[in-house]
DNA sequence: TAGATTGTTAATCGATTAACAATC
DNA sequence: TAGATTGTTAATCGATTAACAATC
């Protein structure tokens, strides 16, 4: 867990993270798990910048956040880092997640590899379309959605993905909260709303394109 | 197009857009478009603040960069404004797409609905596999990779999707770069090189779920 | 030790917000 | 007209960078 840095916190006792710190965490924790994968023992905040296109001074900055994990002369030792962020991540423990509607993207994500390598693991499975439902796919059990309840407790489930249609996500949504999900990871392509209590992200694929198109055909713009 | 708005350029004629205006701009489209179809003529920054959770000063900031397209005392006009949008993004007209990468992800990804409704078209497919190659998926021909640079020129194809394993991305991005591609929606979960004038947008989904576990974690973190 | 590199401060830069004259 | 809402300016806020003493 991060340390109790007083830099940390404001006057209400929340703790502080610049947004933009945040996302680049995850990039610096992928960069360091390749280069550990490459042989390398240690890193060094230029190393960094130059692999994720930001100055050193940032790199500093944003590690120097959490606590002081790095050696003056030495720079980061990769191990250690990779520790220190997902720890501060909390992913240095296994999150059970829940997924709900098993279409095509659905069964993209429970075959996707990439979640148990970054410490996810999707245990169970809903949807309503009674042809899926008690069938498994990748391994997983496809429940009806009215079991939600008794699989979040039983397995301790604190984050869902939501890849339903569009016009039936927020009615998802409202279920997820009801039952305590902390954390949802929305694929379908609408704004949702929740309790401020619940954290949301949106992972909208077209949207991904069209910003595509736009710094394509604004070539010159700030990236 | 962008009007030449004096204010969008920089004293060296390049168009000068905040990224974070960018983001919201693919937002502001999604709502407006959502307005519409519940039957809504016209819509102003503070609705659209209110979906957007930003607030009305910023909304009309963000799209007053691009030209005057609302109505002093009546609001913005949605079909207008949809059109206006879809204009600075690049989406008034069709873009045709690549897939490279026909796995999990990539299927699913030729079978999602949401690209061609925002304005894109995937219309060649490749892959290095000959089980898959010569086959259709979702009514779309999958080519060896190795007809990537016809294909590209017979079909105007200007952005690519990549879904290859990690270990294969780069390579995949040497090759589609060599072709002249000007945009890469890259899901593989590394960092790619490019040259300069080539654009990249990278969607690491363990990366999405990590955000999310942190700020379920830190719960009291600036959203 | 000399060289390297951190963590942190102060200066800079950029983005957001508040306020309001102009407009319909 | 009166009321509503824009586009824009100036003030505020936050994030990035440069520089350097502290450290190994």
């Amino acid at each position: 867990m991060p340390e109790s840095k007083s830099k940390l916190f404001n006057d209400q006792g929340e703790l502080v993270v610049p947004k933009a710190v945040v996302g680049r965490l995850s990039l610096y924790l992928r960069e360091v798990q390749h280069l550990i994968r490459d042989g390398k023992e240690t890193t060094n905040s230029t190393e960094l910048g130059k692999l994720l296109g930001v100055t050193d001074a940032q790199v500093r900055k944003d590690l120097a956040y959490f606590g002081q994990f790095g050696h003056p002369g030495v720079g980061y030792r990769c191990q250690e880092l990779v520790a220190a962020i997902k720890s501060i991540m909390g992913t240095n423990t296994i999150w059970n997640v829940a997924l709900v509607g098993i279409g095509n993207l659905g069964r993209a994500l429970l075959r996707y590899k990439g979640f148990h390598e970054q410490g996810f693991q999707i245990v169970a499975a809903f949807d309503v379309d009674d042809n899926v439902i008690g069938t498994k796919v990748e391994g997983v059990d496809v429940f009806h959605i009215r079991d939600l309840a008794s699989m979040v407790t039983a397995q301790s489930i604190r984050l869902v993905a939501i890849s339903v249609p569009s016009h039936a996500a927020q009615a998802v949504v409202d279920q997820v909260v009801e039952v305590g999900i902390e954390g949802i990871l929305n694929f379908a392509p609408v704004t949702i709303s929740v309790p401020s209590k619940v954290r949301v992200i949106g992972v909208d694929l077209a949207m991904e394109l069209e910003q595509l198109a736009f710094t394509v055909v604004n070539r010159d713009s700030k990236s």
